[in-house]
RNA sequence: GGGGACGUAGCUCAGUUGGUUAGAGCGCUGCCCUGUCACGGCAGAGGUCGCGGGUUCGAGCCCCGUCGUCCCCGCCA
């Protein structure tokens, strides 16, 4: 096949732009061949390009060169195309297509490239498995749906750049290659040619740098950073990912509240999406009785405390452990349950149960015994003034969960075991039966998404295992003020609360932050707390210590992953949707085929030596 | 590290209780077609049933192992 070559032709028009106002217009048009139709003497070629198509027509009378070349044209051909535009005639319009009205009749036509054919068409709805499609990521990334993804990350990238820099924020860069701190998730390690035996390491975040910003005046810091984590991989965790990170001095956390609401709102404005601020605030504690989870997914009902209805007598009656919580959920819409679904779901709940010692109460069944009924009226009109509304209606699916005699109130040192259980039970009978009530449906609007800050979080978690105490955040977070002068944090760790904060979105954790420890003694002191001595203390975060003790500002930040926002205003379910190059499950990634082995000879300039552990 | 789902033509999938030559749609190739837009018509090519082993007269199907992709738990300060 002979190719054209481009001389100095440039294209004039992007193939999704040209409509009925341009007709009569002489235009160049570039782009791969998304379909051809052949009949024979008249071809019609779609060209694509990243802001749509347009039909190109080209007839054998009136250009027959133009139209024995794209005879020879295939699907995803790279072509230019000289014509006039033209107003189709009636009857011949397509609706479908925002370039509908016209098409470009073509006088010439040049093949500027081949193209094999492809192992999933760019073109097709249908999603190609995604081995192959990450395999051929070029191609997969033609489709409008993808082109679509990275425009809008593009957007709400600048969107947020553009508030933040208003807001009188810096964008300073800090390194790819930095110190291991063995805390928290796994580091990438990059090992050191100049310094045998020793190694960087990639950030899990900028998180000291940032505080040593502050530290340096700045003020005001952000950075959209790529962040490293080598832990193993979800549909919405990658090992590279990308965070909108930022930090400010002197700061109430009213002040960080308001700045990521702020650039949240032209996030999602740049998506289309007008959203109301101040987000509902809820604390910890609140979110774990409520939701039984940190992050809570209010586009479902809360679940409601039903102790009251229970007195000591009734719950010996109905054999449930006195003192521990009675938590009852419903999920509205689900549609009324066949006598034999209900059974079958009762079953597969406890099921799920297990031996743990919770059990379901069949509000249904108490609801058809003499004795009992007045209980279940009480708990649906409970449930019901939960949900705000004058009574349940048939088809709203009611769940209660007690615990049996004899259940534990503690599992795993867990003393809110129960209301996290139960929380997570509302959540998988919400996707059970998201069809059903619709309420993650996307209707393009607000109301899609529902976000709440959650703060006041615990500063300790118990470790079993290890029988420690370990920062629940990372050990740079400042405790509440109270709790430090009340000695907390020696005495009751588990008490103390920290100064830090998380924004959820729909259950999912968008982002979090606290407000630092600015003074080198409550600094060691938490080291201290966490089971550190001052000497580890020092060989870990010596520096950063040092740079406490030089006039620190109070100061305090946030970090947002931009994949996560970008992922749930793009509508999908995986990181992949919206990363343009993404790893696969195993860390792979499947186009370049890394990581590989590496010759001997650079692993013997690095002091390094691989072994394989049997 | 653990649990689950999947792996059959380039792609999406079907394939009965283990039984003759493994099928369909799309795509691809050739021919025909001047108004299609998921064009249409005719003809055709295309398979190591992921890989290895086993059971069996006989395996896409059963068993064991292994590899890969996806989802979840652990993990992610």
């Amino acid at each position: 096949m002979t190719l054209d070559f481009l001389g100095t032709l440039q294209r004039t028009q992007m193939c999704g732009e040209l409509r009925a106002e341009q007709a009569g217009q002489d235009v160049v048009l570039m782009g791969w061949v998304n379909r051809r139709r052949d009949h024979g003497n008249l071809i019609f070629l779609d060209v694509r390009d990243r802001t749509g198509i347009t039909q190109v027509v080209l007839d054998h009378e009136q250009a027959g060169e133009a139209h024995a070349k794209a005879e020879a044209a295939r699907s995803e051909f790279v072509v230019a195309v000289k014509g006039r535009v033209r107003r189709r005639a009636a009857g011949l319009e397509n609706p479908n297509m925002p370039t509908g009205e016209i098409e470009v009749v073509a006088n010439e036509l040049l093949l500027l490239n081949e193209s094999k054919t492809p192992p999933f068409s760019p073109a097709e709805d249908a999603i190609a498995n995604e081995e192959v499609r990450l395999k051929y990521r070029y191609l997969d990334l033609r489709r409008t749906e993808m082109q679509h993804n990275f425009a809008l990350r593009s957007r709400v990238a600048m969107a947020i750049r553009n508030f933040l820099v208003d807001e009188g924020f810096l964008e300073i860069e800090t390194p790819f290659m930095t110190r291991s701190t063995p805390e928290g998730a796994r580091d990438y390690l990059v090992p050191s040619r100049v310094h045998a035996g020793t190694f960087y390491a990639l950030p899990q975040s900028p998180q000291i740098f940032k505080q040593i910003l502050m530290i340096s005046g700045f003020d005001k810091y952000f950075q959209i950073a790529r962040c490293f984590r080598d832990e193993d991989l979800r549909a919405d965790r990658q090992p590279e990912f990308t965070q909108i990170d930022l930090e400010m001095s002197f700061p109430q956390m009213e002040n960080i509240f308001r700045t990521a609401e702020g650039f949240l709102v032209a996030a999602f404005n740049a998506a289309g999406i007008k959203l109301t601020t101040p987000f509902v605030h809820m604390t910890y504690d609140e979110a774990i009785k409520n939701y039984g989870i940190d992050k809570p997914d209010m586009r479902l009902p809360a679940m409601v405390s039903l102790d009251d209805l229970l007195p000591p007598d009734l719950r010996t009656t109905l054999k449930i452990e006195q003192g521990l919580p009675i938590l009852g959920f419903v999920i509205p819409g689900v549609g009324e349950l066949s006598g034999s679904a209900r059974k079958a779901l009762l079953n597969e709940v406890r099921g799920g149960f297990g031996d743990c010692g919770l059990d379901l109460l069949d509000v249904v069944r108490l609801r058809t015994s003499p004795d009992f009924a007045p209980l279940a009226d009480a708990i649906s009109a409970a449930l019901a003034k939960g949900l705000g509304v004058d009574a349940l209606s048939p088809d709203d699916l009611i769940t209660v969960v007690t615990p049996k005699l004899g259940t534990p109130a503690k599992w795993n040192h867990d003393p809110q075991w129960i209301y996290k259980r139960v929380g997570a039970l509302r959540l998988q009978l919400g996707t059970k039966y998201a069809e059903k009530h619709g309420r993650f449906a996307k209707t393009g609007t607000e109301s899609d998404f529902k976000f709440c800050w959650v703060t006041d979080f615990p500063m300790y978690e118990w470790d079993e295992e290890a029988k420690v105490w370990n920062a629940a955040h990372h050990p740079f977070t400042s405790p509440h003020e109270e709790d430090i002068k009340a000695g907390r944090l020696t005495n009751d760790k588990g008490a103390v609360r920290a100064l830090a904060y998380d924004i959820v979105l729909n259950g999912t954790e968008l982002g979090s932050g606290s407000i630092r420890i600015h003074r080198q003694d409550v600094q060691a002191e938490i080291f201290r707390s966490l089971g550190m001595t001052d000497e580890e203390a020092h060989e870990r975060f010596g520096f950063f210590l040092d740079a406490l003790e030089y006039g620190t500002p109070p100061h305090g930040g946030i970090a947002l992953g931009l994949d996560r926002i970008v992922m749930i205003l793009a509508g999908a379910t995986s990181l992949r949707e919206v990363i343009a190059f993404p790893k696969t499950a195993k860390a792979i990634d499947l186009m370049v085929d890394a990581p590989t082995p590496v010759s001997d000879l650079q692993l013997r300039d690095l002091h390094l030596r691989t072994v394989s552990r049997s």
